[in-house]
DNA sequence: GCCTGGCCGTGACATATGTCATGGCCAGGT
DNA sequence: ACCTGGCCATGACATATGTCACGGCCAGGC
């Protein structure tokens, strides 16, 4: 009756300190531990723990990436993803990439232990703030070419540059950087950036 | 012989998993909680604990200046600072702020309580890595007139606020942007301001 | 078939941004 | 006293950015 699980979270002394906080409940069992993406996918496959506790915010693939990566590669446990930021927009992308459970940072640390029993008999779980906010935030107003060209400004590019990697005209760029910032109500490429990741549309 | 410590952060969930890991231990007692700067004070003032460990990033005042505005009332006890950015920049701050400890989450678990067992003794505490990441570092390369045109800019504001917030023309606002650009060795303002943050100059 | 509406792509044009040369001011060295 | 070097402030100039009006293309409704 004892439920196996993996903890995948960078900050080593995080995550010692849920394991530690773990180990306390009875009928928990840690049987993996990871500190980036890429050792997650590995200690999945080879412990196959019942629920993996993923942290959004890691090295290579993030927590996001690596649900979605094991739901492709039939691993056969649960996945429940646990993050820093209150971004709604990560909670679609969670759902969407297979995950059962969401939780915050914020949250009270026994609501961990419960989401793990829950998802581990089936159940979802949803930080319920989080999904009235992930409700109230909707869909993304960008069309698919204005995303690809916001997310290739994310990273202080000139024009020319995403123009280059895009296979575009420089003009084109800009039309569709200017039609993203009056979507966004921004009053730049740069704060239309910013607005389009808080709210999870990159 | 106990050393009797508070804990601030704001992430309930790793607040409560910092507590069980402490409490493991036979020697320290956690005598206090604190989510946000504010409460922080109120607490330390309360208990006065031996030990205070401050997360940096708290609502409110945060763990930088809680430290310096303790050290001026006239609290007895010690700071640690555990901060989750590796911005080396804090490290100065902090020290310049009175605290007698300074370690990232990224540290082994292990090292928190070591730590707060050395500082308790009169002992400081620093990172090994982050210390030698600091010096590596230097100072900030900026004036004080830059730093200042550069923090007002960092919210993707156009040049004509900056330059009416700051009481200044438009073209010394664009040049002390163009100064920190080409310190900083970046191509943009946006980029400019991000790597000034990372490195903690701002 | 025809229209309609949405998305994509493009170039002209006004505006914002980044660079440069210049001058005033002050502290420190000689 | 005099120079020197650094910081601050400012305006001219080239370039990058944001807005606009236009066409082509395709899917869906009539």
């Amino acid at each position: 009756m004892t439920v196996r699980i993996m903890i995948a979270e960078d900050q080593t002394m995080v995550r010692q300190a849920l394991v530690a906080l773990l180990e306390l409940e009875p009928d928990i069992e840690v049987v993996a531990e990871a500190a980036d993406g890429d050792e997650a996918l590995a200690m999945a496959v080879k412990h196959h723990p019942d629920v993996a506790v993923l942290d959004i915010e890691m090295p290579g693939p993030n927590g996001i990436e690596v649900a979605s990566q094991l739901g492709r590669s039939g691993f056969g446990g649960k996945v429940i993803i646990v993050t820093t930021f209150d971004r709604p927009g990560y909670l679609r992308a969670a759902m969407t990439a297979g995950a059962s459970g969401f939780l915050l940072k914020d949250a009270p640390a026994a609501d961990l232990a419960a989401a793990i029993r829950r998802v581990a008999v089936g159940e979802r779980v949803v930080d319920p703030s989080l999904a009235a906010a992930a409700l109230a935030q909707g869909d993304s107003p960008l069309t698919d070419r204005e995303t690809d060209v916001l997310t290739a400004a994310a990273n202080h590019d000139a024009v020319a540059d995403i123009a280059a990697r895009l296979h575009l005209s420089s003009g084109t760029v800009r039309n569709h950087l200017s039609a993203s910032i009056q979507k966004l109500g921004a009053r730049n490429r740069a704060e239309a950036v910013e607005i389009a990741q808080r709210k999870g549309w990159l």
